[in-house]
DNA sequence: CGCTAGGTTGAATACGCTCAAAGATCGTGG
DNA sequence: CCACGATCTTTGAGCGTATTCAACCTAGCG
């Protein structure tokens, strides 16, 4: 057990649990007892992954879904001349849709980057609970169009961001997200990326990315100790990031 | 009416006219008479742009959904400092799913490229198809993850190659995407883009995409004239691209 | 205590950018 | 029908960001 996993340590099974999943939905929309009871049901199969597992193996994983309650995966593609892209990561509350990834042909693949805790369902589990709960049927459209966002801006990042920038912006938008299920402490989550996986997801070497996070900690914008990282200022970074938060608006918040 | 459209100039409701996403539908699986003109129900309301018309436009377009059936569009975003990335192409035979993006928050456009011909129809038009005909259902989940696909190859096209192998990669995906829908002859088609937007897709300047492009011109692998590009030699540009045709993958290919 | 993975730093190089200016193409209006 | 303007393309030259190569440092783990 790592020591940055002890802030999420509560008993698996505890009734007051909240699953990532359902804290994330519940920031989108205020849910009643009754949606959070029916989406426990999705929480009812666990599993485990190892530090740096393969998770998408097409062979065996048919027809399963995946809910990331604890730990860091991320989906990459590795090319011939030995480089790495990684894609997005998946965060505790995020769906890993295995089956999707079936359905056409990929090339690409999932891993973990700590230790996981995921929760393991099928599609049609999924299907029973929107017939009779439209909202949340909604509220998954929601989390996928904000899904479909996160990409548009790795596209964006990449594209039309210098290394600087780039930064800043991922860095916020794991910010943002882990904010939201409650990873977050004063501006304050820790990051098991590497250098090295911070390089292959902005696309560039890992040279370039140790010098441009010196370059953030000197101009006090951020700071990090061993795998914490604190934001230090967050409007600065998000000037310079032009950072929107768009991978997480919610609907309505009639909190 | 422009030149590059002459080989699509048929009359527009003409019954054997074979709008580009049926064709697409039946490129993945072969359709029965009755799921074809099932489909045909999509494509009952038409609606044109004009070049570098405003598509995407938050406002007025709730619940409306788009099949392109002749023109380019595009979705891009524009930074602050000037400089614009375009997330994806939509090609005929393409939807454009204009209510997802009204889910969420966006940070990007949606706009035409060229003139454009398009279906309109409303969401639940695809859900009482989806209920009477479950296959059509699995072939829009297919279209749906083909369409991911792309956005992944974009952000690893971008991440991880080179000026060159961007270019070679970009022209190739666009290649299969017109191929299925039959807007290709002889390895050849037209792309009305200018090298502003290739640079503006690729997350290079336009210079060097014009330097790129000649690179590739007198290294015999295309050849441009007006907007027609001919792949000259299609083997050798998935090689140095180390493309794989992720964007358009059939199922089961029963023909 | 030594191994391994990850982090740090320097120096040389290269890929791609910016600035600048000159052609080409096309639509439009005189 | 030609001339003009606007947009797009092409080419040159200098510069800058990021890469590569290489070495050394550090921390964690067996």
């Amino acid at each position: 057990m790592h020591a940055q996993f002890k802030p999420d340590h509560i008993p698996k099974q505890s009734p007051k649990h909240v699953w990532p999943f359902i804290k994330k939905l519940g920031f989108l929309q205020q849910l009643s007892q009754e949606e959070i009871s029916q989406l426990r049901k999705l929480h009812e199969k666990t599993a485990v992954f190892e530090k740096y597992q393969e998770i998408l193996n097409p062979r065996d994983t048919q027809g399963q879904w995946l809910i990331v309650n604890r730990g860091w995966a991320c989906r990459y593609t590795d090319l011939s001349n030995g480089s790495r892209q990684v894609i997005n990561y998946y965060l505790p509350g995020d769906i890993i849709n295995l089956p999707a990834l079936n359905v056409s042909k990929t090339n690409y693949a999932i891993s973990s980057i700590t230790p996981m805790h995921v929760s393991k369902f099928k599609p049609d589990t999924l299907q029973n609970l929107f017939a009779l709960h439209p909202k949340l049927e909604s509220l998954y459209d929601l989390i996928h169009g904000n899904e479909e966002n996160l990409l548009v801006e790795q596209v964006v990042r990449i594209g039309r961001r210098s290394a600087y920038e780039r930064t800043a912006h991922l860095l916020l938008e794991l910010y943002h997200r882990l904010k939201v299920v409650g990873q977050t402490v004063d501006n304050t989550y820790s990051m098991p990326l590497t250098q090295g996986l911070l390089a292959d997801t902005l696309g560039m070497s890992f040279v370039h990315m140790n010098r441009t996070l010196h370059k953030l900690r000197s101009d006090n914008l951020i700071a990090i100790q061993s795998e914490k990282i604190s934001l230090l200022d967050l409007d600065k970074l998000a000037e310079i990031a032009e950072y929107q938060n768009a991978g997480f608006v919610a609907l309505t918040k009639e909190s």
